[in-house]
DNA sequence: AAATAAAATTAGGCAAGACTAATTTTATTT
DNA sequence: AAATAAAATTAGTCTTGCCTAATTTTATTT
């Protein structure tokens, strides 16, 4: 099995992974972790020796089949532990993710499939991301951002990419979660700001950087 | 906050301080633990300096009141986990222990009053020890063992001292659960076997030390 | 009390996983 | 293409928590 930062080195590939198509460096890993740069080499290395990745440096850092699958699992885990501690315990929105990413690490062969029942195979966490089933197949993620959309457009927030607290509780205060209707009313050719209505109600500015967290179903 | 090794010593502790009134020692620590003695003594000096334990080599080793408050919370953690593991998710009883114990150190400040909250309050684990509330208070341990009456005494299984799976999976076999009623028909002078008769059903002996693990209410 | 055994402690080491500083390689400018 | 900047890598260090081996202290026998 694989130790704590091995796992966390792994979900964070796999996320790098999904969220662009962009080569995969040593720096943008060390980025995303908050680590040095020549910490990640050395654990490129021990990831490379356990066959889980494939570095390259022209291609970047790839998972191999092995890698992907682990990968999954985990994010299975820390998808459903949200779900747990969100519509079991009570926690807000924006409480779940740090305690999701200490349970995500519990290791036990049958432990994720029972809670999966017992939460009644939700296909989303609380997010809008998709959880992995057990065979490591899961639904499609949203692509389309609210920044992408033409002005006028009326969509529907499927997910959020960012699941920082931070972000989170803006959104809580602009009324917005999972579902919530949203109209593109104008693009600021400026700064790419965004002028929205949330739910068919009055009109607010929010930034690009704000729109491009926001993945939407049309 | 308490690094894992040290929240497992500060539980380790605890427990020997429990167990029996006698003097806890680097070696009995080592031993529990699987340590070399050596390394408690590091432990030792580092859980000194953080004013969990005090250390007297007349006394042995002691929790101070932050440390037994500390240690205290770790236990209603891992109790607390166990009738989760049990109860919904449909762990055996043999089964649940060496999950809790990673699941013990999760660390969120609400994370165990909304367990158990959600549990319903339990005021006993599954395998009979009493659960400590938020406030550190807890319902008093059976001290009594099977091993300890006269024989012709009718009594009830309260608690299990020994969790692991070879002795919980022996009790199955016997068909013994919390609540079981037992009678000790009689006590081998040579070996201190004990002959019962589990449920009023027919006579089974058993060894003395199965006898020590089983905590009883008359 | 002296001899022996057991327990405690010190000293030195090791692996994991992080770091900084220095160097080499690769990319980007000019 | 040369100069510069950025990224990757190497080398060496640190902390945690464990280890073994050697030594000192404490208990137990004889």
């Amino acid at each position: 099995m694989h130790t704590l930062s091995e796992e966390n080195y792994l979900k964070c590939i796999y996320r790098l992974w999904q969220d662009r198509g962009e080569k995969i460096t040593p720096t943008a890993i060390a980025e995303w972790l908050g680590n040095n740069p020549a910490s990640v080499v050395d654990m490129i290395r021990k990831l490379t020796d356990k066959q889980l990745i494939i570095y390259d440096k022209k291609k970047g850092v790839e998972l191999t089949p092995q890698g992907q699958k682990d990968a999954t699992l985990i994010v299975r885990r820390h998808r459903l532990w949200e779900v747990f501690l969100l519509e079991k315990l009570g926690y807000h929105w924006d409480e779940i993710h740090d305690i999701a990413e200490d349970l995500e690490h519990i290791k036990d062969a049958t432990l994720a499939d029972r809670l999966d029942k017992f939460l009644g195979f939700p296909e989303y966490d609380p997010h809008g991301d998709p959880i992995p089933k057990a065979n490591g197949k899961m639904a499609k993620r949203h692509s389309i951002t609210l920044a992408d959309v033409k002005p006028g457009t009326h969509c529907r927030v499927a997910a959020v990419k960012d699941t920082t607290s931070a972000f989170l509780q803006y959104l809580q205060k602009l009324s917005i979660s999972i579902g919530t209707k949203i109209q593109l009313v104008e693009k600021i050719q400026f700064d790419g700001s965004l002028v929205i209505s949330i739910g068919g109600g009055e009109r607010t500015t929010v930034s690009q950087k704000f729109g491009e967290n926001i993945l939407i179903d049309m």
